[in-house]
DNA sequence: CTCTGGATGATCT
DNA sequence: GATCATCCAGAGA
């Protein structure tokens, strides 16, 4: 049978907001779930991008962000969310895309376990949170290489080339005229779009 | 469909 | 101490 051709750490090494738009259509495929991407935005330079992760340069967090091209950068937010990335440029840049939905097309029944039951087949990866739970993406996959032949990897969708539209990126505070959000149009499973709205925490009853 | 507010903890200044 | 690349439930239209 034909090898499968699958996406080399050369696709990533070039600049995010080029390797974006590349990826929609294409498959991600995590073990028994694969997916095609329909929704992602691109993160740039430290000292460039306001919004990158690496703006101010490297922390613990970021650190794979740092590193080769090609590897996943999970990270975890709002205390209960992890988002996933594919690390683009070159090893020591700190630039990355991250993956903000797609369309379930195997392992529907892996993603909706980890998903729930009552989930919507659109719902199950609309949304940068939704598709790494639907991918089983949690702190250990931080650094996993997506070229290596392993379990990540990344390969071509469909012959069609999708209509790709591009707008602000989503639930940022900076950076905001930016147009690094890519999607493919009129596609179900991309995520409402929707714009940063600061929030003081909940008042913590005054001692008593 | 839209809008609102709560959940929950790591990270950085 | 404030912020955060979010999601969900509930109310209203």
């Amino acid at each position: 049978m034909p090898a499968v051709p699958v996406f080399d750490r050369g696709f990533f090494a070039r600049p995010a907001e080029e390797v974006a738009p590349d990826l929609l259509g294409k498959v991600l495929v995590h073990g028994p779930v694969a997916l095609r991407l329909t929704e992602v935005e691109a993160y740039g330079l430290p000292g460039e991008d306001p919004a990158s992760h690496t703006y101010r340069g490297m922390t613990r967090r970021n650190a794979v962000m740092f590193g080769p091209p090609g590897h996943l950068y999970v990270y975890f937010t709002y205390g209960m969310h992890f988002c996933a990335n594919l690390v683009c440029r070159g090893e020591g840049e700190g630039s990355a895309v991250l993956l903000r939905a797609g369309e379930i097309i195997e392992g529907a029944a892996e993603a909706r376990e980890r998903r729930g039951p009552a989930v919507r087949d659109r719902d199950l990866a609309r949304g940068p949170a939704r598709l790494a739970t639907a991918l089983g993406f949690g702190r250990e996959h931080n650094g996993l290489d997506a070229c290596d032949g392993g379990p990540l990897s990344v390969r071509p969708g469909g012959a069609d080339e999708p209509v790709v539209l591009s707008g602000p990126r989503t639930g940022i505070s900076t950076g905001v005229d930016t147009p690094w959000r890519f999607w493919i149009d009129k596609d179900p499973t991309v995520s409402p779009y929707r714009a940063h709205v600061p929030r003081r925490r909940a008042a913590v009853a005054p001692h008593g």
